[in-house]
DNA sequence: CCACGGTGGTAGA
DNA sequence: TCTACCACCGTGG
């Protein structure tokens, strides 16, 4: 059995999309995902897609009230304060080191940011620097898990997957200046 | 401003 | 296992 020395191994359980529903903010319509477990995922708007997705709905109770949460923490966020609570994470598409990354951003405040290079020595990971990139690309619920508060050295912006608008509006909501 | 080398995790083959 | 990616970073022109 492979599956104790490479972390990738865990990925082999993708959890199943129980629910998934809008989140309207504003203009711009989210679409949270949710397995057995918790919030699995977080897309940002897609333009074209208003009329076009099928959401699967749930009576669970307790789905509707992650919904809640959710839909609460990203009108917090998006307003530039702090959540009052979290949804629960459904974190295990991801491998032992993009959770440490992504428990990692969890401790960075609304108007605080830290560098790549900081989050990898936070974890332990001095000159995975690099690797911490590619974990904050891989994070499956931005805004919530805040990795829009994690920049290049010398405070410069780096990139996001969520398209750099969004990154400097993210930052601009909790008074944070880029260049 | 640019180039480059040192990095380490990941996915795909 | 091998290899080619990278949301990086410091140093050197």
């Amino acid at each position: 059995m492979t599956a104790a020395r490479f972390p990738s191994a865990l990925k082999s359980t993708m959890p199943e999309i129980a629910i998934s529903g809008p989140i309207q903010t504003g203009n711009d319509i989210f679409v949270a995902h949710f397995s057995s477990t918790g919030l699995a995922g977080l897309d940002f708007p897609k333009p074209a897609a208003h009329g076009r997705i099928e959401f699967r709905t749930s009576s669970d109770k307790l789905q509707q009230d992650w919904m809640a949460l959710t839909r609460a923490a990203l009108e917090a966020i998006l307003a530039g304060r702090k959540p009052r609570k979290l949804p629960p994470f459904d974190w295990s598409q991801g491998t032992v080191f993009q959770q440490s990354v992504w428990r990692a951003l969890l401790k960075i405040a609304p108007g605080e940011t830290m560098s790549y290079s900081e989050i990898a020595r936070e974890i332990g990971r001095p000159r995975a620097v690099r690797a911490v990139g590619g974990a904050c690309g891989a994070n499956p619920i931005p805004v919530l898990v805040p990795c829009h508060r994690v920049l290049a050295a010398n405070k410069r912006l780096g990139g996001f997957s969520g398209g750099l608008e969004w990154k400097r509006r993210l930052l601009e909501v909790e008074g944070v200046t880029v260049q």
